[in-house]
Parts: C-alpha cells; structure tokens; sequence
DNA sequence: TTAATCAGTCAATAAGGCTGACGTAAACCG
DNA sequence: CGGTTTACGTCAGCCTTATTGACTGATTAA
C-alpha cells in the first residue's frame, strides 16, 4: 500500500530561497504564499510520515485506526476505554471495533478497574508492544534522520511552531500528555 | 490528568549549554523519547490542523478529496487530470468521482487540451476561486498565527526539518512544487 | 432507590479509498 | 496507413473507517 513517489512533469516554481530572519523581513515571511508553502509542507511531509506504518499495517490486515489505538495504550498503559475515546476523538462504535480485534489477536488486554469497577484499563500484550514497535521504528527513524540533518535550532523551531499549531483550548492537556511543560 | 514528563530542561533547543550543536548533543537530542514527542506533536498539530475546512466542507456535503483537488488545482492551474493525479496519489476512478462533482457544481472547468486534445486541463471557476479561499483561509490563519507566535527563527528551523521529512526520492519534485528552492 | 456513568453492541448509512474491466478519442510511431 | 500507446472516463463491486441512534448491563454516586 503505498503512494507513488514523485510528481513528473513539474518544473520549478518561483523559488522564493532563503531564510528570512531580519526584523524588516518578518511581515513579508507570512505572505499567503509563504502560508500556503507551509500547508503544502505539511501536506507533503504527513503523507510521507504516515505512509512508513501503512505498509507494515497492510501486512496484518489492520489499519491507521488500530495504529492509533495502539499508540496510545503503548504511551498510556492502562488508559481506559473513555481515555482513550478522548484523545483519539471518535465515537466508541468506532473504537470499540478496532478495540475488540486487537484484545481478539492478542495485541491488547483488558483488566477490570479496581476502584471502579466499570472501567476497562487497556495494555499491551508483549505481542501488543512488539507490533507497537514495528510501526514506530520507521516513523521514528525518519524523524531521527530529518532531525540530525536540520540540526537541534530546527528542531525546537518546528516543535515550538507544531504546539502553536494546536487548538488553544487543548493545547496544555496535548503538551502535558506529550510531555512537554505547557506554558 | 498528568504524567510523565519528558526530558527537563530542553526547551531551548540546543541542551543545557547555549548555541553548541556538537555531535554528541546531537545525540542526546534524539532519544526515543524526543522522538515520540515529535510524532505526537505532529498527529495532534495536524489533526487540528485538518479539522479547520472540515467544517466549511461539510456544510457543502464535500470531503477531504474535494478539498485536496480544489487545493492543487488553485495551485497549479491548468493542470491536466493525469498531473493531478499523480500530485494527490489515488487512481483515476477516486479522482474522478470527485472531479466529476466538482465540474457539475460550477467549482472546475475542463477545457480541452490546444496541443494535446486528449488532456483536459482543470481550472477553478469563480466559485471555485471562493470555496478554495474560504478553505484555506482559516489554515493560512493558524499558520499565520503560529508563525508569528513562535517567530521567523522557529519557522525556518519548521520547515527546515518537514522537508527533511519527506522521502528522497520525492524530495525535489515536492520542493519544486510548493515554490522551494531544492537543495 | 434512582440517576448517572462506563463499557459494549446492533443496525443503518456514508465517504472515500481500492481493483478490474472496458470504451473512446487522440497521438505516436514503424 | 495501421497498430499501439496514452489520456480520460466510467461501470461494478468491494473494503475500511467513520458516523448516528437506540439499547443493554454492570456499577457507582446522589
């Protein structure tokens, strides 16, 4: 399952260059064209980064939903059903599907609450963590390689630029579930 | 509602000791960790990211897909459907559904190719124009809004380490379409 | 006891991908 | 010229992931 690389038949456009840092320079640098370069980059540089686990997700027959769930369960063991539907943002028809497979495949196990018992807390199997890691590996090599080669002052760049990105009014409970310091 | 932190102290960017981005900070910088940071940031970032035209979308019964052919259609106008096609990634018949949508709402013309009379070369009615704009325009203000929070410096280092991102062999050919000028 | 919450399920619907198979017009080429 | 390839369009069928709405069961909270 993958996406074809390259785009024939497209000449340069106006290349607008360099980086722009001066004081006189900061209102030109948020030209619609240079907003719309960003979207673009964005555009571009997601499909890529998540085209990395498709492949690995094609394999097993599970897709970007199970990715999620798996992701997050790895990140928060034992977060619970709700949890879980608040960071992904589905319905729990949605999730609930996706959950019932992987407890199925052995990827993932359910242990009742023992403070209420109501709840379901979601971990890992080692199955479950080995999976985890085979979809992260690649993202995160990919990662590891555009960060060495921007250089650590880009990287904070594109981090500080990602948490603006994100809503005002989630931004602190991404950044604390992120592990990053809200501000 | 709180857990974990991750590594302290490094937030400016280059560790504990200034400006330095020698090799072995390098290093310290790109634990597991910070690298799933990264990929956090960007599945939240981008997810609000997308979330803003979804709602302009929806109320005209459109998708994501419409919004994509819109998008690059504004940006390389007179693009032929085969150019498209090979920018968004999808087979014809996907494409197609989309486009034929598009054409029948007064969104996209189809004019005949002059030198090459099978091509159809696409371009935004008005109304297209409109709907493209109102799209991107709540996106182009969130970037606007996080660029100029995070400032020029974060920005070039943002897009410095996205383009990175982006498969080598599709590199160029994507740099050469958003307007950058490929190293 | 009653109400609210957490989890799970059934059913129906939709968007938006996919493959495969065809058809037509036009261009390319030996 | 005639055969092949290209560009576009379309039919039919399938799959995954998402939606809403209605409902059950267990458990906790008021």
């Amino acid at each position: 399952m993958d996406r074809e690389r390259g785009i024939p038949g497209l000449r340069g456009g106006a290349g607008v260059g360099g980086q722009v840092s001066s004081r006189s320079e900061q209102l030109l640098f948020l030209t619609d064209e240079q907003l719309r370069q960003g979207i673009e980059l964005l555009f571009f540089a997601y499909r890529d980064f998540t085209s990395d686990p498709d492949a690995v997700l094609a394999d097993r027959g599970y897709g970007r939903a199970h990715h999620r769930a798996i992701h997050f369960v790895k990140r928060r063991p034992g977060i619970t059903v709700a949890g879980l539907l608040d960071i992904l943002g589905v319905t729990k028809q949605s999730l609930n599907r996706v959950l019932r497979q992987l407890v199925e495949d052995g990827l993932i196990v359910q242990t009742t609450g023992r403070a209420d018992r109501r709840q379901r807390h979601l971990n890992l199997t080692p199955t479950g963590d080995e999976l985890e890691r085979s979809l992260s590996a690649p993202q995160r090599e990919r990662l590891r390689r555009a960060f060495s080669e921007a250089g650590p002052d880009a990287v904070a760049g594109f981090r500080k630029v990602l948490e603006r990105m994100i809503d005002d009014d989630g931004r602190d409970a991404v950044l604390s579930l992120v592990g990053r310091e809200p501000r």
